[in-house]
Parts: structure tokens; C-alpha cells; sequence
DNA sequence: TAAATAAATTGATCTATGTCAAGAAATACA
DNA sequence: TGTATTTCTTGACATAGATCAATTTATTTA
């Protein structure tokens, strides 16, 4: 299944951009090329990461999947949505820690097997401290979207949502609602009821866009976390301006 | 505020017995000690983890503190309970991300600045290594702590606390029930009922101990990862005996 | 472009867990 | 060792969000 004609300067470029390989030079990266393996999925199938396929880091080529968790009932809970340019690494979780990734769309995934990634740690610090972001911002997110299920009711889950969105995507949804519902811990029909009073307060979805009638309405929305990439971010706008 | 006697030789000991501090020469510890702070902290207070403070990684050498965040409203969420010669670092934390520690213990931590952390990673691969480890720790028990409040309903969620605590912990119990509920993100009331119907089953608690009437009733409310510190791990007692 | 299928919305109802209040048990204090 | 204070338990009740069922709207397919 290597499906992707081995178009070795175009991952080259793709992977020097990346914040993973931030302070290599693209010779370093070249030699890693041969390392380097491809695998397509198609949308609707399920990798599941179990100890034999876990020692490895995943970079996404193109796509996007959900790492996913499963209990006894069968209710699912979505850990993270993951797309272009994002990195996965099951070879840091615990060896019998069982996690699925779910393909949402047609997905290309490079790879690197655990020996790779800890020789690199071992002989480039600067990839080490790489490696070391990468974990933080994972461990950055992970506290943040506990916090947004424990401390936010639903309206405040979906204002939340749409305030990223409107932040890191242009307001633009690519995701099906029910998808962002499950993502978010709610079901489809608390996500349309959390919509429907998010729209009185002047934020709604048109063509798949977020909206906002006046225009900085999310701002309430927003926490600091992801305000930091905003453009208002601490502006007389923001309600981050003074903490 | 250096009220504990430096003591440098009895710190090499602490430190040196650390996985932070794995591959890591006893010397190049020594080496490392007049750049190690030490500071205490009473029962009760609150350390605020701003930008000011927060560029540092924290070594808990003796006692124990909570990790927590607070919404508008003044509900708390408890990210993590943190105790003996374990680790916190807000320097791999995101600059406006405000965590508080509260101490549930008269408290000693020791710290390590920012850049002394970055250097060592910068010059000694071993300790880059232990670094990315206690990253990863903290992904795992941040994702498996996800689980257990979005997939679990409040017994299933004592119980797992409880197996928890029986395979690391002897089955002491060090903290306040209250402090446990709202570690597990539930009232007090519904921790009680919760014990209430797991006594039931033959759970129970005696004298702060976790007991067991028949001896592994709680292997059923063991997770994966937990349970690969227990002994009786994948033998026929255990529910993940065959996964 | 019409029919078929899937996704989203809406209303009615159910349920797990929260809230509030009172009493019991445990712990601290003097 | 008894009193005060805190923590825990229990019951009655409230509520956010889930579930179930019926439409409506959007998307796919033929």
C-alpha cells in the first residue's frame, strides 16, 4: 500500500516547514528521507493502535482522522482531531494504552518508527527540544479540553468551538456538526439546541461559516489559550485584554 | 524563604533516584545542585502560576499539592493531585495558560529554571530523554483522566479511583473523601452514594483502607494502564487478562 | 432533476447527578 | 475527656442534557 509516488522533494519541503524539524537543516532532513514511510487510508477506515503498530510517530501528510477511545458500552469519546501538518505519536503513550485513529477524510500519513525518533533524539538537540514542544502543546491541549468538559455547559462548549474555528480556520467549518458534537462531548441534538441560543446571542453558521452579527461576539467565547493567536487578542476588544 | 537546611548530599540522594535524573552520572546531579532552589509551603496556600513564575520545572520533595484550574463561575477543576518526587513543569505549558497549585500539605518543592532545564536538554541527550518521558507520563495520565470523566458514570469513576489506589498506594487513602469527589469531578454527596452501592459489591473502605470482600472485586474497575502496575496483571484474575 | 438516503432540527420525556437541608460521624481543640 | 467544628451521609427535590420519535432540510445517487 504505498500508494504515493515517492516525490521525495516535495516531502522534503513539506517536512522542513514543519515545527518538528524547526532548526534542522534540510540536509539532516534529506538524509532522514529513506526513513521516511508513506501510508494512505482511505475515509471511514479505522487504524487501530495497538502495541505492535504503536511504535512509531505519525505525521499528517494530507487528511484529516480522530484519535478515538472506546468503553465497554460503546460510547465514544474523540481525544483529538488531528489534520494537515499535525503530528501523532503513540510511541510516547504506555504500551497498553489501546487508542483507534478514525479516518474522516482520505488520509496520507508519514512515519518515522520509534528507533528512528530516539536515535534523532539522542544525536540532534535540536530535534529533542522539537520533540519536547511537540509534547508540551499535546499536554497544553489535553488540559485545556478537560477543562472545556468539565467547567463549560453545552452553549459555552460550542461558543468555545466556533471561537477557535473562527481564530485557527477562518471561520470555517470542515467538519460535519454531529462530528464537532461528538468532538465537543454532546449529542447532535444539544449541539443544534447550544446553536440555536448561541444564534439569539448573534453567532451563527452560514454556509458552513461561522458568523457573527455585530462581530466579536465569540470573543466571549474565547479562552486565553487560543486567543493568543487572535488578531484582537489583549486589543480594547478582547476580554483578555487585562489578565 | 529557605527554611529547609541545605542539606546538598540528601538531595543528591532524592534526585539521583529519580527518573528525571536516569543515565544521568551522580557527578553531573552534583554539578547541578547550586542551581537547584529550594522552597516551602503551607498547608492551604495557593501558588499562582503566572507568567512570572512559571518558567520553571518543579520537583516535589516532600508533601503533596493539587493542580488546579477555576472558571468564572468559581467551579474547580482538578487537573492533577501531585505528590512525592513527582514533577510539574509550567515552563512546557503555554505563557497564558493559569494553573493554580494549592497545597493539600505543608509542602517542600525545588525547582529548576527554565534555562538551566533547556540547557541540560540542549547538552546531555540522557536527560533530554528522561524529559520527554515525564512528557509522555503526563499525556498518558491527562488522557486516561479524560476517560474517565467523560466515559465513566460517578461509580464506575470511584471504583477506578479506588483500584487505583490498591495497586499504588497499598489501599491507603491520603486525602479527604471531598478531596477525591472533586478530583473525580463529582459532589461529595454522589462520592458517598457511589461507595454506598460499591459496598454492595463488596468494596468498601475501613480505617482509610480500600478492602475487598471477596479479594478483586475492584479488578473490575481497573484500566490498562494502572492495572500494568499490578501484580496480578493479565493472570486469570485479570479483566484485561486476554486483550 | 427526481428519488433515495443521510444529517439536522424540534418537541416530549427520562435520568443521572447536582443542589439544598438536616442529621450523624469523625476530628480537632481546649 | 468533653465540647466545638468540620466532614460525611442521607433524603427530597431540581435540572442539564440524554434519549426517543417525528419532521424537516441537505446531500447523494441514478
Amino acid at each position: 500500500m504505498n500508494a504515493i509516488p515517492n516525490n521525495k522533494l516535495q516531502y522534503l519541503k513539506f517536512l522542513s516547514e514543519l515545527p518538528l524539524f524547526n532548526d534542522i537543516p534540510d540536509e539532516e532532513i534529506e538524509s532522514l528521507l529513506s526513513l521516511i514511510k508513506v501510508r494512505n487510508y482511505h475515509k471511514g477506515e479505522i487504524l487501530s493502535i495497538k502495541v505492535d503498530k504503536r511504535s512509531r510517530l505519525y505525521i499528517t501528510l494530507d487528511g484529516q482522522f480522530k484519535l478515538t477511545k472506546v468503553n465497554e458500552r460503546g460510547d465514544e469519546m474523540i481525544i483529538r482531531l488531528i489534520g494537515n501538518g499535525e503530528i501523532i505519536s503513540p510511541m510516547h503513550f504506555s504500551n497498553y494504552y489501546e487508542v483507534s485513529a478514525e479516518f474522516i477524510k482520505d488520509t496520507a500519513l508519514l512515519y518515522l518508527s520509534e528507533d528512528t525518533v530516539n536515535k534523532l533524539v539522542k544525536e540532534n538537540p535540536s530535534f529533542a527540544k522539537n520533540i519536547i514542544n511537540m509534547l508540551a502543546e499535546n499536554i497544553q491541549s489535553l488540559m485545556v479540553n478537560s477543562e472545556v468538559w468539565r467547567l463549560k455547559n453545552t452553549k459555552e462548549r460550542v461558543g468555545w468551538f466556533l471561537a477557535s474555528i473562527n481564530i485557527n480556520n477562518f471561520g470555517k467549518l470542515s467538519l460535519s456538526k454531529s462530528l464537532i458534537a461528538s468532538y465537543l462531548g454532546m449529542t447532535p441534538e444539544s449541539f443544534s439546541r447550544s446553536l440555536k441560543k448561541l444564534s439569539k446571542e448573534g453567532i451563527y453558521i452560514e454556509n458552513n461559516t461561522v458568523k457573527q452579527t455585530f462581530g466579536n461576539e465569540l470573543c466571549l467565547y474565547c479562552d486565553k489559550v487560543t486567543g493568543t493567536n487572535c488578531e484582537l487578542f489583549r486589543s480594547t476588544e478582547c476580554i483578555h485584554r487585562d489578565s
